[in-house]
Formats: C-alpha cells, sequence, structure tokens
DNA sequence: TTGACTCTGTACCGATCAGTACATTAGTAC
DNA sequence: GTACTAATGTACTGATCGGTACAGAGTCAA
C-alpha cells in the first residue's frame, strides 16, 4: 500500500504516547512497530535518523503546539484573558493531569544531553513569555520573572505529583491555585 | 577478594547515581559494573533479585534517608525550625538543584508501575508531614495540605527545570521562595 | 505500457541486553 | 591444617536491541 493511509502527523502523535510512557531509552523499535501499526520498512522511511528522529520529530510538534496556543498567544496579547487561556490550554494538553510532560520526562534524564536545546527552549520560552504577560498584568518585573517560573515548575511539578498518587485531581487544583496566584 | 571491600550501602549509594542518571531502563548492567566496579557475579550475590531489586533497595535507602532527615522531625516537632530543617536538608540532598529526584524520574515512566507503592509512599509521607506541620504553625487545615502539595510539587517542578536549564541556581531561588511561603 | 517513485514486509546484521552457571579465590572458625 | 562460607571473574545463554538491505507491491505521469 503505497499512498499514505496515514499522515506522518498521526505518526508523530502516536510516537508522542509511546515516548511519553516508556521514555526514550524504554521505548523500543518493536514498541512502535506495536503502537503505529507500522514496520520498520516503513518506520525508516519517514525518519530515516532512526528513533533519535522519531523522539525530535515529536518534540518539534510538541514545541510547535505550544508556540502556537500558548506562547504566542501571550505574547501577542498579554492580558489576564491570555493568562486564563494557558490554564485551560494546559490543563487540556496535559488531560487535567493523566498525561505527563515529554519535555519533562527527557529533562530529568541524561536524555535532555540528547536534545538539550529544545528542552531548554521550551522551558525558557515558556517562562519567558508568561512573565511577559504577567509584568503587562501588573505584577513588578522581578516578581513576574519569579511567578513564571514557579508557575512553570509548578505545573511540572503537579505531573510528577499526580502521576506518582495516581491522582490526576491534584493536578486541576494545583493548576487552580497558580492561577490564583497569577491573576487572583 | 571475599571479604567485603565495599559495604553494600556504598554499593547502593553508587546504584542510585547511576538509575538518577539514566532513568531504570537506562540503566544496563554494563553501565552499573563500570560504576562500581563490580562485576555480575558479586551484584547478582548481593542483589539476586538483579536489576529490579538494585532499584528497589535504592529506592529504600531513600525513603529511609528521608523518613530520618526530614519527615520525622516534621511529625516529632512540627515547628518553624523544622520547616527550616527541610528546606535545609532539601537543597543539601538535591546538591541545591544538581542532583534530580530518582523518585521523581521513576514516577514520570512506566517505571511508577514497578514501584508503584513506593513512589506513591514517598510522596503522601512527605505532604502529610509537611502538611502537619504547616498547621502547627499557624496555616489553616485545608490551605496547609494545599500548602504542602504546592511545596512538595514546587520541589520536584524546579528540579525539572534546573536541570532543563542547566542552572542549579533556579533551583535555589525557588526553594528560597517556597519557604517564605511556608513561614515567611 | 512503461518507468519512476513511494511505501511496505521480511530477513538479516552485529551488539548488547538481563540473567545463569560455575569454578575459583580469599578469608573465618575450628 | 581443614572445612566452610562469602565474594568474585569468566564464560555462557537466549532474547532483544537499533539499524540495514532489498525485493516487491501499489500508484502515478507520460
Amino acid at each position: 500500500m503505497p499512498r499514505p493511509i496515514t499522515e506522518r502527523a498521526d505518526i508523530v502523535a502516536v510516537l508522542g504516547e509511546v515516548f511519553r510512557t516508556h521514555g526514550y531509552e524504554g521505548t523500543s523499535l518493536a514498541l512502535i512497530t506495536q503502537a503505529t501499526g507500522l514496520g520498520k520498512g516503513s518506520l525508516y522511511h519517514f525518519f530515516p535518523g532512526g528513533k533519535e528522529e522519531m523522539a525530535a520529530a515529536v518534540l518539534a510538534e510538541i514545541d510547535g503546539w505550544f508556540e502556537a496556543n500558548v506562547f504566542t498567544a501571550l505574547r501577542d496579547d498579554p492580558s489576564a484573558a491570555a493568562i486564563t487561556a494557558m490554564f485551560d490550554a494546559v490543563d487540556r494538553y496535559f488531560h487535567s493531569g493523566g498525561r505527563v510532560c515529554l519535555v519533562g520526562v527527557f529533562a530529568l534524564s541524561d536524555t535532555r544531553d540528547r536534545f538539550a536545546q529544545v528542552v531548554r527552549n521550551y522551558f525558557a520560552a515558556w517562562i519567558e513569555a508568561l512573565a511577559a504577560a504577567l509584568q503587562a498584568y501588573g505584577h513588578a518585573k522581578g516578581d513576574a520573572h519569579a511567578l513564571a517560573v514557579d508557575i512553570t515548575g509548578g505545573i511540572q511539578g503537579a505531573l510528577v505529583l499526580a502521576r506518582a498518587s495516581d491522582d490526576a485531581a491534584l493536578f486541576s487544583h494545583a493548576l487552580a491555585r497558580l492561577k490564583v496566584r497569577a491573576i487572583g
């Protein structure tokens, strides 16, 4: 079947969930084949760089999503509405605590070194965009940056706790408290 | 050399750093052999259960350390001094942001399922002990628990951000802000 | 109808995986 | 010295790892 039944974007989405679940090292080509239904032939046709290129494609997709759905809005319209929209988007993206942050997963192990720049940029962009919005909202400059770090870190930490305790609600509650700190 | 040159505790400490660096799946027996200087013969003599028992031993050691150095103090003497001591111990333990939380690493991938109870208990015990201390300090009951979750999660998130941005100072700064929220 | 191109399955590669078997060594107890 | 045990190195197992080679199948334009 030569014609693309599945779009590359669909494959990347599935790849993302596999990497999220098993981490980079824990994700084998056998698992990928099973999850995507694609054999090695197809996989290496779409991603000649193998597993590393697959993970890079997933990271690029994540980066693009956050850029389009979160960061840009914060930068273009730094308002309380934009900050609220960010929290809503984050809650939706992480399935209210049932889904984990792949960038965070990669950041914690030595997988970070393989994708150092993307990992660094993801959080840097988030913090910067959020800090600008918080400042525009009324927070003092230094406070706004510190608060942006607290919120970004708070989201990551809440994901860890939610998964550790198998209690997704913990995430939504933590998110609500972070929102209060941001815009009252 | 039959007599134990290295104590089991020393081996576990090294194992901890290996698992921290590479994650559970990323840690191979070859890496362990290299880091500990112990061959498979010795390794399986001390840990007949193999890799899983090694990781379990590390988790038990971590649990014991926090129980002895953090949780007990919070429970026995719920004071501002105990809370301050906790922040100091945490800063020391995580090498001021240069070291990652193994329980957090395990929690994020499907390695969690292998050690579900230990992972769950670790954070539950922390949050509970801290919440009690915060309440004794003067926070309202509900607020104390939420704040304990925020602080515990904030620590985990700060570790993620510190490692992602390769900026350990970020961790210490975040820790200082969390301390202010706890005891002003 | 032909040739080029995209996509796929299969067979295979050497390397590495976790784990086992076992003989050997060094020390202790007597 | 002898018997016992803890500790170790080496060699090995079958399975799986990521990756490659390649032939075939389907689709298209000419």
